[in-house]
DNA sequence: TAATATTACTACGACAGATAAAGTAAAAAA
DNA sequence: TTTTTTACTTTATCTGTCGTAGTAATATTA
């Protein structure tokens, strides 16, 4: 498992990443980024639907409902083009900081 | 310039690698930050003495004062056993990070 | 020699994002 | 019929970063 302050200034990327083919909602992104992670990252719930308010008040996302038939209504995302200039600005600044934080890294025995 | 978020979650391992081999003081390590991260990473000076206090807390690094005949006096640094291999542990989480990561960044066009 | 810059911190308060705890409510499974 | 799963929302707390300001010594420049 990894530490959240590690991937703190990433939730955001990784949930637009999750947005960026197909639209979906809170439980769907949350399994499968348990799922593409192979369980080392788990999102918690407070975690994921803060980000949902803070990426839509910045115009990334956009919410939405769909005529459900059965279930519980689900609010629904989709990305902006706002949220992909982003998305794309936030994985060229992944490369700069993984070669940044590699400098301070040693392999210690 | 990489968003301090980003970095949170390494800023006390970045500061321990510094004292991997030698002891230190704040101003020193700024510089040498800085300097390794080619300018593309430069700790906030009241980042840089919180993280010393914590780290100090939690029995990582030990402060003491040496014998200067010249300059304002400085408090140095030492990293301890326990901040070695906290430092480890880092690392190793560091690379497990780097692959989870890895798995939300993609290369959009 | 006087003014300015650099070194080397410390104190305080604000803020953002993560998270724990608790609650709601519907549907599906046991 | 009870429990579990789905799908959230609200509130309050905590941690780490950082802006602002201040102190004080030495070194540099005018």
């Amino acid at each position: 498992m990894i530490s959240s302050d590690v991937i703190r200034g990433y939730n955001d990327t990784i949930i637009l990443y999750m947005l960026l083919d197909n639209e979906s909602y809170g439980y769907e992104i949350s399994k499968k980024i348990k799922e593409l992670s192979d369980e080392k990252y788990i999102i918690k719930e407070t975690t994921l639907y803060s980000a949902f308010n803070r990426l839509e008040k910045n115009g990334y996302i956009e919410s939405f409902y769909k005529q459900e038939t059965f279930g519980k209504r689900r609010t629904y995302y989709r990305i902006t083009k706002a949220g992909t200039d982003y998305y794309k600005e936030k994985c060229v600044e992944w490369e700069v900081t993984k070669q940044v934080i590699n400098r301070f890294i040693k392999e210690v025995n």
